[in-house]
DNA sequence: TAGATTGTTAATCGATTAACAATC
DNA sequence: TAGATTGTTAATCGATTAACAATC
């Protein structure tokens, strides 16, 4: 089904397909069956040549003189994503932040699975969130070498961060997500993905000035 | 001050500024003095080149022979950013996240200050957080048409988001800052900032898998 | 002054858009 | 079949990098 396999799909590229999903899955709601390149283009904003050139990055998922199934490609997207598959989730960091991402169920359901949530502060420690306790952060080594997991969610403050990232990298994670305030260096074989909620705030200050 | 006035400045830039003013902070903690774009470069990543090309965007901060100046490019980044200036900003949705962003009071400390948060909720509605006592949705309009809000938060579920955002819209608000995993449509007065978090773990899904 | 490093122009690279032949 | 729309190649546009003269 994949056609190039080894050519590197440029980032631009895949920060694009979550936007298509959302809009894939606004429009099975619609009970909307086929769209045509043309027609995404006039929901999404993006150009019809883009979002053809975008998929074809990943095969040919339509059909000439009719376009592309919604389901199908909706699917497609998911699969290319990787979100057909299940993850293993530990969370570090109980503050607000990180309770609200563990309260986050939706992503629970999609296979983000938190199978275990840290902190270091013994009022925090022992507290029970979706049937997860939460552990004493000074048991995460131990914990990490008995336990495969796939993505470590870093949500405690930027001071303690790249210690977290150092151990999440040497207990083996695949990938990081990041919501502290800092440029994380972490090991090539372990992917960072970064919220960087001031700088989203930050770039909003400045288009709001700009727009006056 | 500023050199190009009328000339847009590309997203790009934009969106790299934080990085550089988060970069300066720490070099600031550090006490360096002065730096150059080779050795900024060596810190972030980005080339040197391409460090200085953003900055002549808005100025030439640097001096020939000596390169920056680190205290007052760090201002100048704030400055540039909007960061000097204050913001009201209310917060509409208070839930986990809308409790968090809330609860970040390094926002309110740097001139984000968070006047009135609103949710639909009556278990929700009089609670209160930082002097601040939670509001009746159905208050928003009237709220919007006395005060004079900068900032809307939108962190509430995506059927409502907007909704919401046509509301902040039409009490003026300069910009949204949007939590809800949806594309919202805004007037043109007023400025978009999203933040989807969901987009981004997708992301983060994707990559782990090509780095196997 | 000599050395260092900027600001800025020119060259390169990559991403987006346009065009169109292939084909359902 | 004729019409529509894809997949894909070619053209354009914009962003990044390289180079270097200006200058502190």
């Amino acid at each position: 089904m994949i056609k190039k396999t080894r050519e590197k799909v440029s980032p631009s590229v895949i920060r694009r397909l979550p936007r298509y999903r959302r809009r894939l899955t606004e429009l099975l709601d619609k009970g909307v069956e086929r769209i045509s390149s043309k027609e995404l283009s006039q929901i999404t904003g993006f150009t019809a040549s883009q979002i053809r050139q975008d998929l074809n990055n990943f095969g040919g998922f339509g059909q000439q003189g009719y376009g592309y199934n919604v389901q199908d490609l909706y699917e497609e997207v998911g699969r290319i994503l990787g979100l057909n598959k299940e993850y293993d989730v530990i969370l570090v960091g109980f503050g607000n932040l990180g309770q609200a991402v563990a309260n986050y169920t939706y992503f629970n359901k999609i296979g983000f699975k938190i199978c275990g949530i840290f902190d270091v502060s013994p009022d925090i420690i022992g507290k029970r969130v979706n049937d997860i306790e939460v552990m004493d952060y000074d048991g995460l080594d131990a914990y990490l070498a008995v336990h495969s997991i796939d993505i470590g969610i870093i949500a405690t403050d930027k001071n303690s961060a790249q210690a977290v990232a150092d151990k999440l990298s040497k207990g083996k994670v695949r990938g990081i997500w990041n919501f502290a305030s800092v440029d994380l260096i972490v090991p090539e074989a372990v992917v960072l993905e970064n919220v960087h909620l001031s700088d989203s705030l930050y770039t909003l200050a400045y288009y709001i000035n700009q727009n006056g």
